[in-house]
DNA sequence: ATGTCAAGGCCACCTTGA
């Protein structure tokens, strides 16, 4: 089973590249970011006619996430626990069934937290907390599990080509890794560091200063997986050539297989 | 060295967020 997660930085701006890319990609699972729009607006019976069931979690303008599925999509779930006061469309999980088991995944946009000194980085850090304690919940159930998403966490130096640029960044905050490490301590496994530990390998090229042309790019984008999850990791791909289309995402698709 | 991009308001440019 292929899952994969991507910041598409509006689905509406970015509904071909996601065609051509699924049609290139064959995910059965997919995980999308930063919709931009209600779900009204999703192009959902474009998506449904290429195979898959739509999951959609919209807002105006801002956040919305999203599940694809080629398999039923079951135990829906919309926002993350712990802030019914919390509006922003962050977060949707589900079960999807398969013949030869279940998995659970889950798609996760996780607030940036810029600028430094406002309020945007304390929302940040309780996001990652309330995040923990679900994760705590859902790693209880001992099945297979996938969070995958912009987790706006640059882990360590290897994630970033120029990590001393990040120093005064929310996505490179000692607070932010921390909350990171204390989330993989649940028992959780950076799918991509499992199989290519030293590698710098980035998910993310900002639109300024040239920084695709330069590398000058960040891992963010991460999907992290239980054990029972993990004991069925078999690959991991990185879909750069994505960030070279023409208007592309300033993120691009990540991809791993299970066997399952 | 923001050298960029997208959405929304109510414009034909500004603000917000990334």
């Amino acid at each position: 089973m292929r899952i994969a997660t991507w910041n598409v930085n509006s689905i509406r701006q970015r509904l071909e590249h996601l065609t051509r890319w699924l049609d290139e990609a064959q995910p059965d699972v997919v995980c999308l970011q930063e919709l931009k729009c209600m779900e009204e607006a999703f192009p959902k019976s474009e998506i449904e006619a290429l195979g898959y069931n739509v999951a959609v979690s919209g807002q105006k303008a801002f956040n919305g996430v999203a599940l694809l599925s080629k398999m039923p999509i079951e135990d829906l779930r919309i926002g993350l626990p712990g802030n019914d006061g919390d509006e922003q469309a962050r977060y949707i999980e589900a079960v999807m069934s398969h013949p030869e088991g279940v998995v659970r995944v889950a798609s996760i946009y996780l607030p940036n937290g810029n600028p430094l000194g406002t309020e945007k980085f304390p929302y940040k850090l309780a996001w990652m907390d309330r995040l923990t304690s679900h994760a705590k919940d859902l790693l209880a159930l001992e099945e297979p599990l996938v969070l995958a998403g912009d987790y706006n966490v640059i882990p360590t130096p290897l994630d970033a080509r120029h990590p001393e640029k990040w120093t005064n960044d929310a996505l490179f905050q000692p607070e932010s890794r921390a909350r990171f490490e204390t989330l993989k301590a649940l028992g959780l496994t950076d799918s991509v560091r499992q199989c290519l530990p030293d590698e710098p390998v980035y998910t993310f090229w900002d639109y300024q200063a040239g920084a695709r042309q330069r590398n000058d790019g960040i891992r963010i984008d991460h999907l992290l997986l239980s054990p029972e999850a993990t004991s069925k990791l078999a690959g991991v791909r990185i879909d750069q050539h994505v960030r070279d289309w023409e208007k592309p995402s300033d993120h691009v698709p990540v991809l791993i297989d299970l066997t399952l």
